[in-house]
Order: structure tokens, then C-alpha cells, then sequence
DNA sequence: TCATTAAATTGTT
DNA sequence: AACAATTTAATGA
């Protein structure tokens, strides 16, 4: 690996969200957040905990999650490096509703709920960028259910990855993700078989690449308005 | 550096 | 769900 080791305050000046703060706010956030190491399998968060912190992933990948009422595990989402969460039950003081675990060894920022509420007051920028953020999930909390019901499982898999490269909330991502297909199997609601399936439909079609153990997005956009 | 082994992941039925 | 094949990582000569 060739990546060059980024530092908390490097990752913290990379955000979208920063880019129109001033410097003094600048310089509070860098003061307040802190960085966390979790590794594979580790959880960022549990569910019911209380939410203390706006979190941010900085390298590595997790997965938002939950447990059914039988104890089978439901993937919301995966969050790569840019994206962060946890702004719902800040926003609203309550615990944490989800398991968020690593999927890899991963670096997380985390910033302290009382410079997030100051920022939320102070930077009207801070706020717009939370509106985008709160209307591109809906979007596809939308998406997915819609897909849920009526599209094939070749299509959600499509949709599924396409979200996790989202531009809006992860600019400039590395289309490259190390994930195991049985994780892309949970993410799209699929067996890890059928996921293997559409996996390798979607590499004929040529939108992605299988590596061992990771995938290589080539067409963003053909995986967004991929259908059967 | 190379060979061996275990563990993880993938492809197939 | 089970199995075989493949890749990677770790170990030690």
C-alpha cells in the first residue's frame, strides 16, 4: 500500500464541511476532535449508548446495523472514508438506534456534541452542508425501499454500491473498496450466493472489477441507472 | 528468500 | 448449507 498516512487534522480540512468554516471555528473543531482507532470487527458505537459524539470515518469502512427481532442481522448502510453520522440523535438527544461496526481496521474522528451544537449555531454553511446530508439519505432510504419491493436483486446490488460511493456525501472517494462479498450480501439484503451472482453480472457489464476480497467501481453512473 | 500452514474469501452446486 | 478452489498472511527454516 502506497497511501500516504493522513493526519486527524489533514482528514478535518479535507471535509466538505470545513471548507466554509472561518478560521477561528476552524480552529475549535481542530482543538475538540479527537481521533480513535477501531479495529476489524470492533464497534464504533452500540446501540442504546448515548450519542456524545459526531463521528467521521477517516480510513476504513463500517457498517451501519442492526439486529432483528430474530437476531438476524440487517445492514443499513456502509460508511466510507468522508462520510459522517450520528447527527440524527445528536440533533435529537437520545441513544444511539444502531450498531455501527468496523468492517476493517478503521480510523475514526470524533467531535465532541458540544462543538457540534456550537457549529450548528455559529456557521450557517455547517447547517446547509447537515440539509444536503439529511436529503441525500432520505433520497435513498427512499431508493431503498422502492427497490426493496419492486427490483430485482442484480439492480439492488447496483444501487447499493452506488450509494456508498455517493458523491455528494463522500467527494472525491477512492473507487476502490475492500469489502468481502458476504458484507455486500448483507448491504443489499442478499444471500452472499446470489450477491456473488450479480457481482459477476455487474463485472461482464463492465461498471466494476472483483478483486480478492474488494471491488473496484469503473462506472459510477452506470451502476446508479444499472437495470436487469 | 522460500516452503508450509492456517485463515479468509470466492466460486459453484 | 456445504464443498472445493483460490488468495493472503504468518511462520519458521
Amino acid at each position: 500500500m502506497t497511501s500516504q498516512p493522513q493526519t486527524l487534522i489533514d482528514h478535518l480540512r479535507a471535509t466538505i464541511w470545513s471548507r466554509a468554516l472561518t478560521s477561528a471555528e476552524m480552529m475549535r473543531v481542530e482543538a475538540d476532535c479527537f481521533e480513535q482507532f477501531v479495529p476489524k470487527g470492533g464497534y464504533v458505537c452500540r446501540k442504546g449508548e448515548l450519542t456524545e459524539n459526531w463521528v467521521g470515518i477517516i480510513e476504513g469502512l463500517v457498517k451501519i446495523n442492526n439486529f432483528s427481532p430474530e437476531g438476524k442481522s440487517v445492514t443499513f448502510t456502509g460508511v466510507p472514508p468522508g462520510g459522517w453520522f450520528g447527527e440524527g440523535s445528536l440533533l435529537k438527544d437520545e441513544a444511539r438506534k444502531y450498531d455501527v461496526m468496523a468492517l476493517r481496521d478503521t480510523r475514526v474522528a470524533r467531535m465532541p456534541r458540544a462543538t457540534f451544537i456550537w457549529l450548528l449555531d455559529a456557521s450557517l454553511p455547517f447547517t446547509r452542508f447537515l440539509l444536503m446530508q439529511l436529503n441525500e439519505r432520505l433520497g435513498q432510504f427512499i431508493g431503498q425501499v422502492e427497490s426493496d419491493r419492486t427490483l430485482d436483486i442484480d439492480t439492488r446490488v447496483a444501487r447499493c454500491l452506488a450509494a456508498m460511493f455517493n458523491s455528494h456525501l463522500y467527494p472525491g472517494l477512492e473507487k476502490v473498496v475492500q469489502i468481502s462479498q458476504e458484507e455486500i450480501g448483507y448491504l443489499s439484503g442478499a444471500s452472499r450466493q446470489r450477491a456473488n451472482q450479480a457481482l459477476q453480472l455487474l463485472e461482464k457489464e463492465g461498471l466494476l472489477r472483483l478483486d480478492y476480497g474488494g471491488i473496484r467501481i469503473l462506472d459510477l453512473e452506470g451502476l446508479r441507472h444499472f437495470q436487469a
